[in-house]
DNA sequence: TCTGTCAATTTTGCATACAAAATTAGGCGA
DNA sequence: TCGCCTAATTTTGTATGCAAAATTGACAGA
């Protein structure tokens, strides 16, 4: 586990046992709510926090060393960012989405990411923005040749952070980065590349040439269509589960 | 201005001078929290709050009746979704869209909202459906005949917000309804219209005709066409402002 | 007048205290 | 055994205190 910086208040809370973990002034001291909810946020990716799962204030804070006032701002951030909800006199827990949500989630961020697909499509004149593509898309390659779902699904969400960074769309790129789109994405890892490997990495290799070969519009289609294809399995998937 | 409801805690902050809200008990008791998330989001919303505008949070705190952990726990709340910004030791202000990123935010809500247009209007079968849809116009085209701007873009975001429900994917609904994307809608209204009102008013009747005629197809041509119109008219104001 | 410095003031960030709501545990009757 | 009631415990929500960072303001020197 990390250790939390400290900086002003008085000092760490009181109690102090045996084997918890004591503070330590770091080089920067970023607020020990940004501790929190990155510690959370990690644990959360990790699969430390389940889905649903309740988060106890106290807990957390005599986990991270910290008094439960920066823990509960930390809650309330998370919250307004999706990770979390609150409960009325309950306190918070992490954010479960069903199956169905999980497909509607990808459905919405399909209309997400072909923004960036056509935007950053268009620079690819631009020789620099055209290789950190193809250098975004080697993890993706690395993933599926070790048939590993979660590193993949992370693979593919950063590679469309590269694209809708050099899209050039200042807002796209501040929501897709936020900690909710990375919480989302990974629950998608459960139902993602499914038994459909090969004919999800063929897809995206034909996205990433067109992409790279700087035809927007095919790159859309292309896109738009694999997206389309992955629905429909999960929508079949979902189905089949149900009855 | 409001009042705060009270639960637990101990009472309402000491001090209460002349003229301050005396806080009393409501029917239900929502938390503090919410209360003050609720007041600072109308806050920016009728213009009280500026954008860019420090809040300081005693200054809240003695405004809503409140103390200071409620308050700051709503700025993080807000913080997350988006509408105010955390600056380190230096608290929090409303966030400030520069002119680019307000046409960066357009062009991104035009990605969410072609899903929610194509999604709804194929349920335009449905009379119940459809008949929704037709009442949630009438807004656009009151605010329209004001030549009111600020009501004319809060009446599109409703209109869309009907689109949203009615589309089926909760998820989409789910996003336009937060706070942030009302907020963020709001700051459009400096630049929305422009000069353009028949022309905006005449398109968005064309494109509530596709809708509601249930051509999937063409609605979302339609929309697309308009929104990129709005853009490009957004664009050279804004070069024109620059130069 | 402008600019830089330093003390006074303001404001933040964190820890802590405590009442009320929620949860748990234990016991009692069916 | 099971369900229900009540008391003990846990947990939340809010208020408050205080040290450090940031801001303000007054003042000296250019």
């Amino acid at each position: 586990m990390s250790i939390a910086p400290r900086g002003r208040g008085s000092a760490a809370p009181s109690a102090t046992p045996a084997g918890t973990v004591v503070p330590l002034e770091d080089e920067v001291s970023p607020s020990l709510v940004d501790f929190v909810v990155d510690a959370i946020v990690d644990g959360v990716m990790s699969g430390r926090y389940a889905q649903g799962q309740r988060l106890i204030a106290a807990d957390l804070a005599s986990e991270y060393n910290v008094s439960r006032a920066p823990v509960r701002e930390a809650l309330h951030m998370l919250a307004g960012e999706g990770v979390v909800e609150l409960l009325a006199n309950r306190g918070a827990r992490i954010r479960r989405l069903s199956a169905q949500e999980r497909i509607d989630f990808l459905e919405f961020t399909e209309a997400i990411c072909v923004l960036g697909v056509r935007l950053a499509t268009s620079r690819m004149s631009d020789p620099a923005c055209r290789e950190r593509i193809v250098r975004a898309f080697e993890p993706i390659e690395d993933a599926a040749a070790r048939r590993h779902d979660r590193d993949f699904v992370d693979a593919l969400y950063r590679y469309h952070i590269e694209l809708n960074t050099l899209s050039g769309n200042q807002f796209l790129e501040f929501f897709y980065r936020r900690p909710h789109m990375r919480f989302y994405t990974t629950l998608l890892s459960d139902m993602a590349p499914g038994g459909h490997w090969d004919q999800y990495l063929l897809n995206y290799r034909l996205i990433h040439d067109m992409i790279t070969s700087g035809d927007a519009h095919s790159a859309v289609i292309t896109f738009t269509s694999h997206i389309r294809w992955v629905l429909r399995n999960m929508r079949l998937a979902s189905a089949a589960a149900a009855a």
